[in-house]
DNA sequence: TGCCATACTTACGACGCCGTAGGTTACGCA
DNA sequence: TGCGTAACCTACGGCGTCGTAAGTATGGCA
């Protein structure tokens, strides 16, 4: 269906030779007569914009020709990289799940379950702080899901990969393990609400945040501590 | 902005006759001739469908001729009950958000804070079950959301309801009732996300849904049993 | 029986957006 | 210096949607 899904590996170019360089990549973009970036200095470009452009506005609030306009560009330079705005969106989202995937996944590498759990939270929590616009896409709605005729947003997708760790663990303390899918939805959905809502009123430190989601997950609300405090310390 | 939104009390019309039941002219079977309901009948007819389409398809998604034709109706009709699609989004918005609101909050009738956190999850179980159509609009990213420039969701919402029977608690239990909100959106947003996973697959049975959510809200995954009961008990 | 309010229609203007056809400019290399 | 190719543009067709203006049926009521 949409051709140019497969992302290619590189994130941040390394090969790519500014032709002009001006201010390298983003938002200003002055009028420095015409930009005509590479291909694939271009490709990672609308990426950027379009990413920013979904997570403030929705997949069906963007236009194409917003998202060309704000690269400096015009409409049929976004057709050419990913035709259409699926295309450009497919790609999109398919770089944050991974991204988002990659961080949670690499920061597993305690033996105790607790500190995993810490581990986790805190890898989203850092995902939603770093990649705000990539974490808002995959909260909203995605526009695949009313076709499928699917109830499952994207960050339900997430819950699932969850599942396997959950289930590893649940059957080694042998609780069944058809019910690991349940609390790694439970379990995620809390992160979930809870990062959307600290984005808004950013109150508390993230750290703290952390640490007080851990302290629910881990004793629940009738072992609760008062002064909850992360077992592993982390550089940042 | 928006003029129609107070909603009217009226939730299923009670006063209402219906004008022309079938076909009663006597050439044959001339289709139901046209409706012509009252006022209040049309109303309350197309808060339903608008309701229905906006949960398959989203605000956007959702077009006012689609709803006037699911009506059997021309869109003038929509334009002059509600303004337009917004204000029609808007009335559907609220009375659902009043409902949820009003089955957890009537549901609250323990005294142990278990119980009562057993009750507020199966209301909530209760809504999503019996009308998932609102829970899915309540889920979804409100239009109102990105132009506020808020991030928080309508879901996000109803979890601030909840931090005062929170907070309540927190303080009796001598916790900060600052980190309320937190808690609240962690509890909501984990039986938010798995509510719509569970619409999804219904696998497990409503009950043991619940009984998993409280296992993990009360005990943790530290402390948590491998076949959860429920307290009290309900008829259903 | 005739009037009038209410419920509803057809028809249209305007707009925004998608996607494409076909032409143009700049750069890199022989 | 000239050519080819990659990057980019203008311009348009077509569609769906919103929202409104102006006209038509229907049923109660004086």
């Amino acid at each position: 269906m949409i051709e140019g899904v497969a992302t290619d590996s590189n994130t941040s170019g390394e090969k790519d030779r500014p032709r002009r360089a001006g201010r390298s990549s983003g938002s200003g973009a002055r009028r420095p007569r015409r930009v005509r970036m590479t291909g694939k200095e271009r490709r990672e470009q609308l990426l950027d914009i379009g990413r920013t452009l979904f997570a403030e506005r929705g997949f069906e609030g963007t236009s194409v020709e917003e998202i060309a306009a704000k690269a400096g560009v015009s409409k049929p330079v976004v057709y050419e990289h990913f035709g259409g705005k699926e295309g450009l969106y497919a790609v999109v989202v398919d770089r944050e799940m991974r991204r988002m995937l990659d961080m949670v996944t690499t920061s597993l590498t305690a033996g105790h379950p607790r500190e995993l759990c810490e581990q986790a939270t805190f890898a989203l929590l850092d995902y939603i702080e770093e990649y705000t616009d990539g974490f808002r896409i995959l909260v909203r709605d995605s526009p695949v899901a009313q076709s499928t005729g699917t109830f499952a947003s994207l960050i339900s997708d997430i819950a699932t990969q969850v599942e396997d760790i959950l289930g590893l663990e649940f059957k080694a303390r042998g609780f069944d393990p058809k019910l690991a899918p349940l609390y790694a939805q439970a379990l995620v959905g809390m992160v979930a609400l809870t990062g959307q809502w600290w984005l808004d009123v950013r109150k508390p430190k993230k750290a703290e945040v952390a640490a007080h989601l851990v302290n629910l997950a881990w004793h629940g609300l009738d072992g609760l501590e008062p002064k909850p405090r992360l077992i592993g310390h982390r550089k940042s």
